[in-house]
DNA sequence: TACATATGATCAT
DNA sequence: TGATCCTATGTAA
């Protein structure tokens, strides 16, 4: 489910729910039973969201890292929450509200130095950090693969995923297999311009929307249906919402990017 | 029941 | 590039 919009929206959830108190931490699966008396109850002091990363900084200086990869899901509860499943691999809760964790790809302690380390890794977040434009575009210029690959790269950008990166590239009428580094000055800011744009809207909507305005109330983003919402992503064979030539679908970094061979030229 | 599929990333080759 | 990890869901059988 996630890319960088929702992880920003647990990192506000659980920052709410959880940060400020001292947490019971278990891990009914077992998978990270070590981890987890070694956080239980303690003090959790902030969450944070750099792209699709969670750091839970907690008192005494251990940060828990939790990655959603595919298929990483959280549910939180308040009051009464049900037990938890064979597969919940992290349960943390304080006062009224309880987290559960599944699936994540990641569910580690890191050292400072271990944090910092991963986010050095990664390029510059448009939710956290819209200023970074500038760092985006170098990124760009530096790599010869297409755009579209370039795009799911957490190194040139932080929170893009499969949904985002084809949608953006339609927004901006740019054709995905071409060269990152092909694009001029123009076509990279306005890449970055609409990234931080539409993940910011999908934050606060809790949704990728891209084909209605951005302005447009809660109201009718939330009547909208499915597919509906996006231009081209899992649109195979559709006509285009803006020129009706069907939507075609390419490998790009390892999985099927999304465009229209006539808008995006 | 079985299978396909999924908004991710890493590691080996 | 391919194999691998991890879980939930929808559809087919």
């Amino acid at each position: 489910m996630p890319e960088g919009h929702t992880i920003h929206r647990y990192a506000r959830r659980h920052r709410r729910a959880l940060a400020g108190q001292e947490v019971a931490v278990s891990s009914p699966q077992g998978r990270f039973s070590k981890g987890a008396a070694r956080l239980d109850g303690r003090r959790l002091e902030t969450v944070e969201a750099v792209g699709k990363h969670l750091f839970y900084s907690w008192k005494g200086g251990d940060i828990l890292h939790i990655h959603l990869g595919l298929f990483g899901r959280f549910r939180l509860y308040r009051d009464d929450p049900p037990p938890p499943t064979d597969n919940t691999r992290l349960a943390m809760s304080a006062d009224h509200s309880t987290v559960y964790l599944s699936g994540p790809s990641a569910c580690e302690l890191l050292d400072p130095a271990e944090e910092e380390a991963l986010r050095s890794r990664l390029g510059p977040d448009p939710i956290a950090e819209p200023g970074e434009g500038d760092s985006f575009v170098a990124n760009l210029g530096r790599r010869r693969i297409p755009v579209g690959a370039a795009m799911l790269d957490q190194r040139v950008i932080a929170g893009v995923g499969n949904v985002y990166r084809s949608e953006l590239l339609f927004l901006c009428d740019i054709d995905p297999r071409r060269p990152a580094a092909s694009l001029d000055g123009g076509e990279a800011r306005r890449l970055w311009a609409e990234a931080v744009t539409r993940l910011q809207a999908g934050e606060r909507s809790g949704r990728i929307v891209t084909v209605a305005p951005i302005e447009v109330g809660a109201k009718r983003v939330a009547e909208m249906v499915g597919e509906e919402r996006l231009y081209v992503y899992k649109r195979t064979g559709l006509g285009c919402r803006r020129c009706g030539t069907p939507i075609q679908s390419t490998e790009l970094g390892g999985r099927a990017a999304f465009f229209c061979p006539t808008c995006q030229s």
